[in-house]
DNA sequence: GTCCGTGCAAATCATTTGCACTTCT
DNA sequence: AGAAGTGCAAATGATTTGCACGGAC
């Protein structure tokens, strides 16, 4: 069974508008257009709060009214705008997140049930700086940490 | 053209033997067979320094000599008993690169060329203590750091 | 001798692309 | 009007799996 991440346990704490709302307001300094697809998976992925894969998001916005192409198509612009977050994982699979900007974080991923939680802060900030020093621009960074979580720890001893 | 990371400056000072060496001792411990194959792949990732893709791995042994779904298969195995980490970056493809224990550090991908550079060190373990924290064990993590290169930066403006 | 690893062919699966049509702005 | 976004069908491409054979221990 391959991991599929979707607790809802919280991991960010905020509320899901003004979410919405700055995604929007980035989206009009890009030129990006607002479309009824676009408005379901940004309010899809505030809701969520962690990282969804595009099937997911397709899922949840209920089959039907948005095609699972635009879904990758959108958040492929949505990446490229700094809006949106891709996790590429393991197995080619990625997760999407919205970028709020000022709460950056991280999450630990648990290798076999794929349930996602929460962790304070970033720490690249030293790495980063390594990485602008030797002549690179526009730096991003992807970082999961992945383990087995307590849960899944106790059902069966390896 | 997709990037194709196969710069060659040197990211990691070290012997090419000694790496060796310390892989197939942890394979032993692991019960995983020392094969003729696999001495290939172990050679090439030594001396590569820099994560490699499958592909890459199998054109360098030179075609015929090596199946590309042996290298597949190897690098699960060497991945899953921690003698090489995958890196899985966007559009669904990994690299790979032999853990030289105590050696632990991360790169800057350049997302145009893809081109890897090392960067020193790596400040996983807050995180990693708030994971712990939270019950999770056996962790593991991934990060990469992404910009555009100074040459690629040069080339074309944005 | 056994069991793990290999090679070949064929299958998967997430993601991407081509093209004609619709909808923001 | 005009460009950007959408939907559907079909293509891609990295990685995986089934199966029979060969080699490591």
């Amino acid at each position: 069974m391959p991991p599929e991440p979707n607790h809802h346990e919280d991991c960010c704490g905020e509320g899901v508008a003004p979410r919405v709302a700055e995604a929007l307001a980035r989206m009009k300094e890009k030129a990006l257009r607002i479309t009824s697809p676009r408005l379901t998976m940004l309010q899809i992925l505030a809701e969520s709060k962690i990282p969804l894969s595009a099937e997911q998001i397709h899922a949840q916005a209920g089959d039907g009214n948005l095609d699972l192409v635009t879904v990758y198509r959108s958040l492929g612009a949505l990446d490229e705008a700094g809006i949106v977050q891709r996790h590429p994982l393991e197995r080619g699979r990625s997760l999407y997140a919205l970028v709020s900007q000022g709460h950056h974080h991280h999450h630990v991923i648990c290798r076999r049930c794929g349930s996602i939680e929460r962790l304070p802060g970033c720490d690249t900030s030293r790495l980063e700086a390594a990485a602008r020093n030797k002549g690179y621009a526009d730096l991003t960074h992807i970082m999961e940490i992945y383990g087995i979580c307590p849960t899944c720890s106790a059902k069966t001893h390896d």
